[in-house]
DNA sequence: TTTGACTCTGGGGTATGGTACAGGCCTTAT
DNA sequence: ATAAGGCCTGTACCATACCCCAGAGTCAAA
């Protein structure tokens, strides 16, 4: 009998080990397994040796995950998305807010960078670079003396 | 005899135990010791039971540990900057472009912060916010078939 | 002197997103 | 049949910045 460890369902369809599963989707194999553990991709069938059988739908899966990665979603959140994607009920709009969410995360990230960005530009442009560090004004100001950098009090 | 636990080099300086330093510092007692761990104040001299003790200068540079975090530096990298700071040939240049180099940091990273958020807004905004998940936007480009988003692949 | 508050050490755990083995079994091509 | 390679589990580890706990010892005020 051909491919008597096969199981049933997956006559007539492509299956998948786990190394093809990391190249196709472009990860490392350990990641594969890390996602199964933490339930980002459904957990797979076995063949009777206990060597997973994937479908082309985990690989779509992990690429998802990989693009949500890439939009600042933590895996946390990609897991919300993936279980919202897969109820039936969602409706768009709530994949939405999800989405607003992250872009006031997001959002917020950036003023606070914006902040730090510019205290430290003040204190760069405070500081000739010249002279000994006994009077360099970013120690200074995180030593608590200055003007500049009077935000970080 | 007063103060017999009293090491002599205290003598008319104030000292202070971990929880006073703590207090003053405005940290936890256990990240006192995980920034004595990380050597990133003076190892306190001890009392004979075991107890540490503290001065002002202590205080001080916790203090300025959490300035310079809320700068975006890490532990290691304020470590680097104590180390210049107690160097004495240390060069004002040197502290300035410590200070520069973490201003390029912050500024790459609001940098990748904005592009994510460019994306998530062309996401939103190409999604209605009506309808079923099954033609949610959003879903599509992360499951990699739209236009928007190209970018995350 | 008593007692409550404090301190000590060592070890473990948290969250984040993985990577790297070791030792053993399985598959597949020749 | 055999050998190379792939797969399995479990554990441990990387960096980052801490927090918490138990059990034992110490300090200080009344």
């Amino acid at each position: 009998m051909m491919r008597e460890n096969m199981e049933e369902k997956y006559d007539g369809s492509v299956t998948f080990k786990i190394g093809e599963v990391a190249s196709r989707a472009n990860v490392n194999k350990e990641t594969v397994r890390y996602y199964e553990k933490r339930e980002l991709i459904p957990e797979p069938d076995r063949r009777r040796s206990g060597y997973r059988i994937f479908t082309q739908r985990h690989i779509d899966q992990i690429r998802f995950i990989k693009r949500a990665q890439e939009l600042g979603f933590t895996l946390s959140e990609i897991k919300e998305l993936l279980e919202l994607r897969m109820d039936e009920d969602t409706t768009c709009s709530e994949i939405k807010s999800e989405a607003q969410e992250k872009y006031r995360n997001v959002t917020e990230k950036i003023e606070d960078l914006q902040r730090i960005k510019k205290t430290l530009l003040e204190l760069i442009d405070s500081c000739a670079g010249d002279g000994p560090k006994g009077e360099c004004p970013i120690l200074g100001a995180l030593e608590g003396e200055s003007e500049t950098g009077k935000e970080l009090r």
